[in-house]
DNA sequence: TTGGAAAACTAACAACTGTTAGTTAGTTTT
DNA sequence: AAAACTAACTAACAGTTGTTAGTTTTCCAA
């Protein structure tokens, strides 16, 4: 592991505990026992440590969502699959969920705005899923905006109580979401 | 509207664009046309802003759930009920209920703690429809505590889109998260 | 063994933070 | 009319923030 991808991995630590605002350089230097001006030598700013972590999820996120959109298969099918892409990215490396979720907030302006229009650009993948279905006539006629932003609460939900360690692991998830979701919009 | 409120409001406006940690007493004092200091003579300090809403609307839900527990239902009436209440709190004062989901984490840690154990007791309230409805043979045999969880995201996640101007009110958006979910739970 | 890059250091900067002290003008109560 | 209260002000505090400049140390390839 580089010495880059250490200060990565404890600043996105530390501020997923307290805040990326309520997280210093200094902080992040002595979680990794240096000066806070030695962080300068790895990384740009603090900006970078947001900025790359968001955008490097919306990637995973979006890669995910392509495939499933490739591939011709019915809206039950991709909803599965885009709900298991997306668990498996959510659950990877919890810090870096709860920044993407969470402190995208605090990126500047212009980079606010690129992550905003990606973000959603990808819920609208989603919502093309759900409106699929409605036309297969599988799906209830729902509101396909407000189906979407539903279940993409629940699955971002999932970073704030998963625990690697615990009795759940990600695959389980996708497959108890996928069912409560589908028992939600299929007809019967 | 005492001054007290009118400072209140603003800073809740204020914190939910830009954050609790990223909004300063000077920011507030120059929304309300005063300096910074003369904001002490009606508030006793930041953290003052912080408490009151995130313990407000606290109250404000266990009071709901407190009435629906208290008369005798079956779970799915229950259910209903305490979604109704969640939402018509939630979507009251979106500002307020910003802080409430998003920025509870910056109480001193004695606050912290209590915040938290109410959110619990709340969350076991929930949690107690769902056993409840499996014990009437009424809900498939989910696991409580994730369903509950689910649940509470999506309900929390309105809070994020909804705009009282749209199209959508509090009791229709209720009514919609209710079937969704009862959908998701209960048995054929 | 040496030259040079990489990575650490110290010191300092300007700006901003929440908060307190002390004061003053205007209003209400006694 | 005197006293007390309210709500604003200015000035200052001690601490923290992200970042830069300049310097020294570490370490590996030639």
């Amino acid at each position: 592991m580089t010495r880059r991808q250490e200060i990565m991995g404890t600043a996105l630590g530390l501020m997923r505990n307290k805040g990326y605002l309520n997280t210093s350089m200094r902080d992040i230097a002595s979680a990794v026992n240096m000066e806070a001006a030695s962080l300068y030598n790895h990384i740009k700013n603090k900006e970078e440590i947001l900025t790359s972590t968001c955008f490097g999820l919306a990637e995973a996120l979006e890669l995910g969502i392509k495939d499933v959109n490739d591939i011709y298969f019915n809206a039950a099918e991709k909803l599965k699959m885009a709900i298991h892409n997306h668990i498996t990215v959510i659950t990877q490396d919890l810090n870096a969920s709860h920044l993407f979720i969470h402190e995208w907030r605090h990126l500047s302006e212009a980079m606010r705005n690129q992550f905003i229009s990606r973000r959603d650009s990808y819920e609208k993948e989603f919502r093309d899923i759900v409106i699929l279905g409605f036309e297969e006539g599988e799906f209830k006629d729902v509101d396909p905006k407000f189906a979407t932003l539903t279940i993409l609460a629940s699955l971002n939900w999932v970073s704030e109580w998963y625990r690697p360690q615990g009795e759940m692991q990600p695959k389980e998830i996708a497959e108890k979401l996928t069912q409560f979701i589908l028992s939600g919009l299929q007809k019967n």
